[in-house]
DNA sequence: TGTACATCAGTGAACGCGCGTTCACTGATGTAC
DNA sequence: TGTACATCAGTGAACGCGCGTTCACTGATGTAC
């Protein structure tokens, strides 16, 4: 493990900010002048940086997603050391209060923050959205196998989309109550569906 | 029914190009100009309309809304006469290969089209999408109960998740073929899950 | 060890552009007598 | 029926503003001798 030069500590700074307003506020939300002033730095040095804001994206949203996987996995570990399934860990982590309020500080899952923008993206950004959307659906399918299950790729894909999917109605209500009850309500029968105790 | 006056006319038409923008490029992808030149006007005239932009977009969330719902009530209709039952229908018609695509022509489902961005927008674009929401949730829930089953809150607001997600992960991956081949997959997994026979 | 110079990361003013919004005006439609 | 006027829907130029991007410059860091 090198040291990283003070260039490539900014970079990363840089990122850290893109990948939480990203998060927060959508591809449109992310203004280069903002997350350099996020960064402690001035706009004009972006490009020194970044060949362009599309480019920025780019990064980020590889940067948000690794962030908030580790985050994600962090909590389901937690819950499988209280006696989870690493199915109903996964399902019970990503249906959790912590992250349908996430979304406000810019941490959680990408694909729960920006699902329905992706289809919508330039071709470069599309290929890691897609490569995103992977990722998280390889985590589910592993928990599924875990769990014994056969015959996943189906499962998997359609149980992914729907922790999405669950997520993204929850917050429109807000955290409380509406969206907390709608959260627990299909957390709940997410994993009665999916014969999991729950954790 | 009385006959619409020209600046009703006008007003429906304006309306009619911002709910295709609105569901084709998201919150930030409609803009005044663009729509107005699209209803064939010049911009000066749209504050004759709507007070504002924001004002507008709530009114085309509304007005996207009753327009996908009657196109999908349409499909699952002709499915119905096919054979299928309402819930199977209503399943696969959302995750139609029509649907798929709809959002590249600016017709589909609000929700499937804007449900990241919902939790973003003020206070009242965000009473709009929560009731647009609850709208569609409670077309999934009346299919449930059509199918005799009980407890069918919670699990109608899974499968309305799951439906919205499966499309914005499908979308994300284009028409052809793969995205196609998810659609395909998240289908016959819900299908199955939800115990119906496939259309 | 000290000096001279090159490299590097970041600054801040300026640019062109598109956006939402305003407003004085026009031409058509409808009404009063 | 015809004329005069008010109302209405839409036009198009202009505004202020924020955005992504460019660029000449500065101050600090590192290297050569």
């Amino acid at each position: 493990m090198t040291i990283p030069s003070k260039r490539e500590q900014t970079h990363q700074r840089i990122l850290d900010v893109a990948a939480r307003a990203l998060r927060r506020s959508g591809f449109a939300g992310v203004g280069v002048a903002d997350v350099m002033k996020g960064a402690g730095l001035t706009h004009g040095g972006f490009y020194a940086h970044f060949d362009s804001r599309e480019a920025l994206l780019v990064e980020a949203l590889e940067h948000g997603d690794a962030a908030s996987t580790a985050n994600l996995e962090r909590r389901a570990a937690a819950l499988r050391e209280d006696g989870a399934s690493p199915l109903a860990a996964l399902i019970t982590a990503y249906l959790s209060e912590e992250h349908l309020t996430a979304h406000e500080s810019g941490l959680g899952c990408v694909v729960g923050a920006l699902g329905s923008e992706m289809a919508r993206q330039e071709a470069p950004l599309r290929a890691v959205a897609r490569s995103r959307i992977e990722r998280l659906v390889g985590q589910v399918q592993a928990a599924l196998e875990q769990e014994g299950r056969s015959d996943t790729a189906g499962q998997a894909l359609a149980l992914a989309g729907a922790m999405v999917g669950a997520l993204q109605i929850a917050r429109t209500f807000g955290p409380d109550p509406q969206g907390s009850a709608m959260l627990a309500a299909s957390r709940q029968a997410l994993l009665t569906q999916y014969a999991c105790q729950p954790a």
